[in-house]
DNA sequence: CAAGCTATACTTAGGCC
DNA sequence: CGGCCTAAGTATAGCTT
């Protein structure tokens, strides 16, 4: 029975803490899974206990594509989408996949099935995962240089126009500067 | 009132699904949060609703630490953790991490303060993000190679030993063959 | 030490504002 | 829409086996 409120702090009988973490985090993937099927939601759960055992639930069945998906929310912008298909056929992403397949195939000659299908399996969700880390690298990188093209067209729009204010009410005294046009305005 | 055992699928009405997600949603995190506190578990939640909009929620504030934790667990080995120490100083880290300072050092002089300040924070985050997926990519590709290696170690001291069987009731039929040395064995 | 039990606390569907 | 209410259904702490 329960007998009062749950003090809401960490257990110190080992031997209890491990008994509601099994319980509990049971209880906690139950509810992932209905949240995912009575809402259409897609959820993933990974969980360390304290011995740092590994616990993890990906409602969609694929954590990788799930934590690719969160990294894309994150990092962010529709930039990020057209950058994960448009490269996919790059360079970088070739080589990997070539030097992934040769290893694969040395497997495959050397094992015949049973543990080395394993080991392909495996291989392959690697090769995912590197597809996804290298797509992941690049978009944060294009991300920032299309940040910063846009922050430098920002300055420069302003520059302009505080350029037309002073032309309007002091003449253009600019016209002159090495990084302007003939105009008095900036120009990229 | 709750009129009935709950019927576990999806809830078609989408006012009722999206009543039900809010309200699950607050309950899942509320459940985990407790998990953590109560049996000093590492718990991470991500959760997309059906119109693809982003919750999340990671015990110790910092889902891309986490998730790089979960990757290092699922990839596996305690090399893995050696690779992410070792690599920090590598010269292709160094290389895009004096890439974004470059584009850092731009952007502060741009801009002085304000939305400037949101912006290298965000780049700051990115530069972590990057750091991590590199070495999870690097730590990957050791991983399948000394998989790779592992096995053809294994092969090779297979093979060494029905060489020996061989030896011993059949003779030394493959001492010329020009991938074993002078013993009839393979070696590397 | 895991599995099962049960009284009690907690969650939540549906209603209402 | 978002918050509050409440009955009914669930989860689970502590116990037992």
């Amino acid at each position: 029975m329960v007998r009062g409120k749950v003090r809401m702090r960490r257990i110190e009988n080992p031997a209890h803490r491990r008994v509601t973490f099994c319980k509990r985090r049971e209880g906690l993937l139950k509810k992932a899974r209905e949240l995912s099927v009575l809402c259409d939601a897609e959820v993933g759960v990974i969980i360390f206990s304290s011995q740092g055992k590994l616990h993890e639930l990906a409602t969609n069945g694929n954590m990788q594509s799930l934590i690719g998906r969160y990294q894309s929310d994150v990092v962010g912008s529709q930039m990020q989408n057209r950058a994960l298909q448009s490269q996919v056929a790059e360079p970088e992403i070739l080589l990997v996949r070539e030097e992934i397949g040769h290893l694969q195939h040395s497997l495959r000659s050397t094992y015949g099935g049973g543990a080395g299908d394993m080991t392909l399996d495996k291989l392959h969700k690697l090769e995912k995962g590197l597809e996804q880390w290298i797509s992941q690298m690049r978009s944060a990188k294009m991300q920032i240089m299309q940040q910063e093209i846009q922050l430098l067209e920002n300055k420069v729009k302003e520059q302009n126009e505080l350029m037309n204010m002073h032309s309007v009410f002091l003449g253009s005294p600019y016209s002159t500067h090495p990084f302007t046009n003939g105009n008095g305005l900036f120009s990229i």
